[in-house]
DNA sequence: CACTTTTCCCAAAACGTTTTGGAAAAAGGA
DNA sequence: TCCTTTTTCCAAAACGTTTTGGGAAAAGTG
């Protein structure tokens, strides 16, 4: 008589004792069906507004949730999105990419869904991560960062008709899914900004060969420099590396100035910016006075240095909500070629973006 | 004939079309009960090793994998395991916090559960985010990070008998699971090396006040202060803040060496670290050999800086596998108070701790 | 051979929802 | 009043597992 099937179990060693109420409990205290309870809280119009009004209060008043792991089942959907985070590359620990996670974990749970996470140590464990959750019926969908130009993950959810979203671009020819920021504009832009003060000799010390991100930021140098009616100089280029960004960035700077016609300003990723700055430093040159600099991604160093970095600033957090509202809209089944973006960056001249000396 | 019922639909619209196979599907292919099937594939004893094998082989052989979302339904259990960040807090772009974030991930996947993460921007959605996991029953039990002297958190979780470790202690007298470092002993080995190689005075650049972890720090301070017969001047003690710790600790460093008897080297928590240097910059001293420093955490920059940093080197993979294997007992109804566990650290001697000059 | 034990398998129930396909009651129309 | 339509509700099925509680066949025992 007092609790009679499917009540809370008093619980012996179980931990968590659920203090939680059931449909089922809560339609017999309201003397209704479950079904119409359901309904009734999903706003179905085949139940009265009377005993819908009647229900929801009840709900609250009982503080009943819809177990989220019942409706999955028999709504056939995990009611999840995956992405997986490679550490070894250094890209997470980029305040850029927590605002990126920060507007795709935000736009997530406003949609009721949950976001689960893979750490992976390289590209193996990475692909190994996604296959558990693709193949493994864990997600409904996966958000892919920090893209190569060939990515197999890429080809391996087009193959399977897996709905996905890049944050970021690849070369493949069939249609998929992206937001990206347009790092060639942006490039173009410092570039023709540099050369309108008067920089003649502009470096660009770019990213690691092999990701995408780096190939656009090439393009809109080269088209900076064409724009600007300079010469491009492959002694102005160098790369730096993703396992060990201030390191190589460090290296690579001291070699740019052993030029005879040294750069008078420098174009880089703000991750880099360390080795930069070290490089300079030991070269005696001062950053915004003798050489100027202008950095991809606005981070917290960008700000406090002194002089502060003049940067360009891409809209992780937006982009992450788009990311996100786009995932939905392909997992309802539309086609993921409509989706595809490309937000513009904001240049923002701080103190680092002088004419040269 | 061909495709009974709850076969795979020949899906229109539906995005992804699922290729998997089910229990049931399985089981007619075997000509067993999906019983037989599922015990099998268990390892129950009451199913004989000719089957058992024949049973496993087609299993790998159609790829079958349970459907998560069925099996927590039927268990009672989410397989789930929640974390909130809050990056607002920076804390976030630690490398420290990164490693944490791997071993706990790792051991996760490993237990066959998933790691579902809330993003939120202070604390009142930090607790927000919680409680949408915990009440909408979307996860097994919590794993905290960054804790607060009082921290509500506990409290909530407590009332509730939700499973939950920390990483990190609070001042709570009921008893709970927590993980945390041993910060008391490292600041005061830390302490007391530099007093052994001569410095008289040692200045301390903690962390804000309200989280835990700088009280453990001021301990081993102290007592490395007490146990070298030095006396604690206040004067040399200074706390920077979370929301922006470049900006504080410069301003602090500038004015550590106010003092008409500076102190000749600086602990602190290696987050920081960036403002001390600017602030020894401007005042023309020089790291390691004007002033000594040891940081807690090894961060990137700890090891690219010239001269490289000393450091008090936490081992936060391993913390991060230990907060689960503790998290996994307590979700199995083990008493919480027995998994109290503090962590050694590490001290990592480089370039920044010679003798006073 | 008859009886007990062990081995091996399975039907049915359960987990907590949502959806399907009505059915009873109320309202409207002639 | 009788028939039709609309409103309001609900029983049963389904989602894909695991667990419960046997039961039949095979093997062992006297």
């Amino acid at each position: 008589m007092f609790l009679e099937q499917s009540g809370n179990r008093i619980g012996f060693g179980e931990g968590f004792k659920s203090m939680t109420i059931n449909l089922k409990q809560l339609s017999k205290l309201l003397k209704l069906s479950p079904t119409t309870v359901s309904r009734a809280l999903a706003d179905y119009p085949d139940v009265s507004a009377k005993t819908r009004a009647r229900v929801k209060q009840m709900a609250i008043q009982q503080g009943y949730q819809p177990n989220p792991v019942a409706r999955r089942l028999q709504k056939g959907k995990t009611e999840t999105i995956g992405i997986v985070i490679t550490p070894e590359q250094n890209y997470f620990s980029d305040t850029f990419f927590i605002d990126l996670l920060s507007g795709i974990s935000n736009q997530i749970t406003r949609a009721g869904y949950e976001l689960i996470l893979g750490v992976a140590s390289d590209e193996e464990h990475e692909m190994q991560s996604m296959r558990r959750m693709v193949e493994g019926k864990r997600v409904d969908g996966m958000i892919l960062t920090l893209i190569r130009e060939q990515d197999p993950r890429v080809g391996y959810l087009l193959d399977r008709d897996f709905p996905f979203v890049l944050y970021g671009r690849t070369r493949e020819t069939r249609p998929y899914a992206f937001v990206d920021m347009d790092g060639k504009q942006a490039f173009e832009k410092a570039c023709t900004y540099l050369a309108g003060l008067g920089h003649r000799r502009i470096a660009l010390l770019n990213g690691e060969p092999g990701f995408m991100f780096p190939v656009g930021c090439r393009e809109g140098y080269e088209s900076g420099l064409f724009l600007s009616g300079l010469e491009l100089d492959p002694d102005l280029i160098r790369e730096w590396k993703h396992k060990d960004p201030s390191q190589s960035s460090y290296r690579w700077t001291l070699e740019l100035f052993k030029n005879e016609n040294p750069p008078t300003t420098i174009l880089f990723q703000t991750e880099a910016v360390n080795g930069i700055l070290k490089g300079l430093d030991e070269l005696n040159l001062q950053p915004g006075k003798d050489v100027a600099l202008i950095g991809y991604d606005d981070l917290e160093i960008a700000r406090i240095h002194r002089p502060s970095l003049s940067v360009l600033r891409p809209q992780a957090r937006e982009a992450g909500q788009r990311v996100v509202n786009i995932l939905m809209e392909v997992i309802k089944g539309e086609d993921p070629g409509k989706f595809q973006e490309i937000h513009q960056v904001e240049m923002v001249i701080r103190e680092t973006s002088l004419p040269p000396s």
